[in-house]
DNA sequence: GCTTGTATTGAACGACCGTTGAAGTCTATT
DNA sequence: AATAGACTTCAACGGTCGTTCAATACAAGC
């Protein structure tokens, strides 16, 4: 056989990340997990140590890597444009890029990473300590670099401006289907392309209009 | 006393409504509802049937008022720019102030609820559809008004930009805290006129950047 | 005051939850 | 072949879940 010979481990952390992403935490039970992966109900507590341990497991196996793959492309484009600040739609680019791209090229397993990633963004509860610990530093390193794009902003609205971005991309990649319904099959939430070419105008024109509210 | 008096019925519905937003479905038990209203563990059965069923009468109960000032606003607007179509910005205040103005000036437990519908709206299982039954006639309403204000703009802009919006309104009606973490305390995820003050400049600035994206 | 229908109580049901530990299997090293 | 260590299996634990039901309290109409 080809296949890579996924273990134990990595059959467990996509079966939960699969399941979490769909029911969320306290909707998904063990016994799901490891029916979903084949395995035994006891594996989990053998390797994770606990269902909260995997569920922090899942949320960190990607994270650090799209986390990387973010750094990357934001040193690039202040790099093309130094040594003037890049623009806002560069380094919001820098953000939703790679998710994109992992969406596009890479397996399904970032499909339910991500929807997980808009599940706990959006939960009030424990996972959000999960969140900070997580993605932080990274985020914080592009809020820096948006208000050196738009210095006319206020740090206010670049921060009131990170949160709508980040609820407008949260909810394009929850695929509640939502969207399909309301335009009766016209959009599909599942369409990366349409999403691609929409979010970022979106966005990037939102951030300018906070900052003209300020120089107004 | 001059209390108005609450009903067994209002106690749980209040009760849930606040365990709900904080917790989400499957991280409430009946027990803690009745438990917080201060009432025997069988009424939930009794007045509502079971947990679903209360749950999604948490979600109606204050639906039908805010479709019904959603559009009654939405009319007053229309009407106010007549027989020109109403701007943007004036349909996005209709759709969000409602909200807002409930938030400052009515009690604590539209606080609650407004989570709540963060909370089912990033959801993709069951109560999703009970989102669609309550709020799909009136956002059908809002999503032909903006058409009509923005007639440079694809319907497909429409639809995404609607999905766009509904996302950061979510994400800021969640208060997950997390603004106020990045921010180191600048921000406050409570903070409603901070809320007001950007909303609106930030979606009507985004919409208006994908139509611009048309018309290029 | 008795009756009728509605509301509340308290106890219990079976089902499922996350976790545990002892026993067993497998693999690699000597 | 024997041993050591990592991994897997199986059965069971106590606890909590949503729901049910017979018994009781209460209020209004005759």
């Amino acid at each position: 056989m080809a296949r890579p010979k996924r273990t134990t481990k990595e059959k467990l952390l996509d079966a939960a990340e699969k399941l979490f992403a769909r029911r969320g935490f306290h909707g998904t039970s063990v016994r799901e997990i490891t029916g979903e992966a084949g395995v035994d109900l006891a594996l989990v507590n053998y390797h994770f140590g606990g269902k909260k341990p995997l569920f922090a497991a899942v949320l960190e196996r990607r994270g650090a890597m799209l986390n990387e793959e973010r750094l990357r492309r934001l040193a690039a484009v202040r790099r093309a444009a130094a040594p003037q600040p890049a623009s806002a739609e560069a380094v919001i680019g820098a953000f939703f890029d790679p998710i994109l791209d992992f969406l596009d090229h890479a397996g399904p397993g970032w499909h339910s990473y991500f929807s997980l990633l808009a599940w706990v963004n959006n939960s009030p509860e424990w996972g959000r300590r999960l969140m900070s610990k997580t993605f932080d530093a990274t985020v914080r390193e592009f809020i820096r670099a948006l208000m050196e794009s738009l210095p006319d902003a206020a740090p206010e609205d670049i921060f009131w401006g990170y949160n709508f971005l980040t609820g407008a991309l949260t909810l394009s990649l929850a695929e509640t289907g939502r969207l399909d319904v309301l335009s009766d099959g016209l959009c599909r939430s599942t369409d990366v392309a349409a999403l691609r070419a929409r979010l970022g105008p979106f966005v990037a024109a939102g951030l300018r209009g906070l900052a003209h509210r300020d120089a107004r």
